[in-house]
RNA sequence: GCGUCACUAGCUCAACUGGUAGAGCAAUUGACUCUUAAUCAAUAGGUUCGGGGUUCGAGUCCCCGGUGACGCACCA
């Protein structure tokens, strides 16, 4: 029976052989299904319904912890985040029943059927006339009272951290529930939901280096999309005037506490509207999302009430530093940077150079919602002119906790325009910048038969989720984070 | 990629300047028919992340490697 090729530890041995006891008992440790008549939230919920009425109810659940006294024992039933206690006594289930429970180990999956009582001290009961295990369970969880604190193992291991570590489902249930509050916002506005392809012959919609694929039967080179927004504009060409899609997007870049290589946006594109009309829509959204207005990140208090701040780009450098940033060359910008202490190691672009200015000098100090508007054209090749300021764009990024949370433009729609901009990118590229775009002659053609003036947002889920679940890693919202692979 | 720190029983953690690896929970056996971090008695449980070195002696010191956390860099 014990297989050889396993290395158990003791206290698997011993799970393993109450395995086989009951197997000898005649009972089947792993059952088919369960029918059971309420959950334990319900049970909780509509107790009074059942305290000591004459009416039998079905739960099932993980057993968490057991105490054994004699010919009666006490186990706790765990269904999700919600437990109950369970009391067996040998008088009620019999002599075989109980003989099995004293077999069954925490970790188990159990059926109880029973009546409700409360007990001397008033906790809800179930009393046991039934009670079957559903499924055994041959390694020990982690302790139920510290629970499961290494992180590595929780990381690698969710199932037990999902167990054992009830915050830690609430951080997914949250999660679960501001995709739901997204997706009905933009449902209830028309938006339609699409799915656009995930594996792109060309990438682009972001500065990012891909992660690299091959197709086999086409023999071609294939690239893990870093962004949908050109497919989504192209949706916008075709006539489907409000659009969004849930992207996982894949950037082969660092990790961080902000960054997973895989993660999600939400991006959606309005026919007929323009960055403002964006920053409209995005305050809405944050109202639905934060009904209380404001939360605690941290130490940080953040106050999401209407209407964000706007914060100019090259001005708001202006006034924190006193240098007036615009129309400089990279060598002046340079410069300007050594004067602020500014540390550009790896930083070479012009366009890099600026936005580390920006974010040392200003983007760390935004912790209400702030909109950063109006960014400069050569960092923005998809957004478009700004229809008075030369030389900046149409564009905003919503900062909260000094943290971005999104992206937004009127999107460029002048297809000659957008080609210029391609072709800029294609010399950065030239010159050794891995980020830069790639030309998209199909875009570019989509564009030729005529995009509406639109607007164009795309979302951080797994930043705004961390916002709004105070948690500070984003594998902490990652259900499944990369990690490196143990040896 | 670089730096700092961490890794000890299933889990959470101890072990002083190098000197017999320990506790709580979990587990096993026994007692106990309203307990609830049950209690009481006894028992068992270890490749101290891996490899090498120094030493009479290494969890502890040194070197190499692994994984993770944090910071920096890269990056939205």
């Amino acid at each position: 029976m014990e297989n050889n090729n396993l290395d158990l530890n003791v206290l698997e041995k011993q799970m393993m052989e109450n395995l086989a006891k009951l197997r000898e008992m005649g009972i089947e440790p792993y059952k088919y299904n369960f029918n059971a008549t309420h959950s334990i939230k319900e049970l909780i919920e509509k107790k009074d319904e059942f305290v000591d009425k004459d009416i039998e109810i079905s739960i099932a659940g993980r057993m968490i912890s057991e105490r054994k006294h004699g010919k009666v024992m006490f186990i706790d039933v765990k269904d999700q985040i919600e437990k109950v206690q369970v009391y067996i006594k040998k008088d009620i289930v019999g002599e075989q029943k109980y003989l099995a429970a004293k077999l069954f180990d925490i970790g188990d999956i159990v059926g109880v059927k029973g009546k409700v009582f409360l007990t001397h001290t008033g906790e809800l009961t179930l009393a046991a006339s039934d009670i079957d295990i559903l499924s055994k369970a041959l390694k020990p969880l982690p302790e139920k009272f510290h629970g499961l604190k290494d992180l590595e193992m929780r990381y690698r291991k969710r199932y037990l951290d999902l167990i054992v570590n009830d915050e830690s489902k609430i951080v997914f249930r949250r999660r679960s529930e501001i995709i739901n509050s997204i997706r009905k916002f933009l449902s209830e506005r028309d938006f339609l939901e699409v799915e656009t392809p995930i594996l792109q012959p060309i990438y682009g919609g972001a500065f990012a280096q891909p992660f690299t694929t091959h197709h086999n039967t086409h023999d071609m080179q294939l690239f893990l999309r870093i962004a949908n927004e050109l497919y989504l504009k192209r949706l916008i060409v075709g006539g489907i005037n409000r659009v969004f899609e849930f992207a996982k997007d894949f950037r082969n870049e660092g990790i961080d506490r902000t960054h997973n290589p895989e993660f999600t946006q939400v991006e959606f594109y309005q026919a007929y509207a323009d960055y403002n009309d964006m920053m409209n829509l995005v305050e809405e959204i944050f109202e639905v999302l934060v009904p209380e207005k404001k939360i605690t990140y941290g130490e940080m208090e953040i106050d999401f009430t209407r209407p964000w701040r706007r914060v100019d780009f090259f001005k708001s450098i202006e006034d924190k530093t006193g240098f007036d940033v615009r129309g400089k060359s990279t060598e002046e910008l340079k410069e300007i940077a050594k004067k602020l202490n500014i540390d550009l190691e790896g930083k070479k672009t012009y366009g890099k150079i600026l936005d580390e200015i920006f974010s040392e000098k200003v983007q760390k100090d935004l912790v209400n919602p702030s909109f950063v508007v109006n960014h400069p054209l050569e960092i923005s090749p998809l957004a478009r002119k700004h229809r008075e300021i030369e030389g900046v764009v149409e564009r905003f990024e919503p900062i909260i906790a000094g943290m971005e949370v999104g992206n937004s433009f009127s999107e460029l729609n002048d297809p000659i325009d957008q080609r210029e901009r391609f072709m800029k990118q294609v010399d950065e590229r030239k010159q050794g910048d891995t980020e830069a775009f790639q030309m998209d002659e199909d875009f570019i053609e989509s564009l030729m038969y005529g995009m509406p003036p639109t607007g164009g947002v795309g979302l951080g889920i797994d930043r705004i989720v961390m916002l709004l679940t105070n948690q500070h890693s984003i594998r902490d919202v990652v259900l499944f984070p990369l990690l490196k692979k143990e040896k």
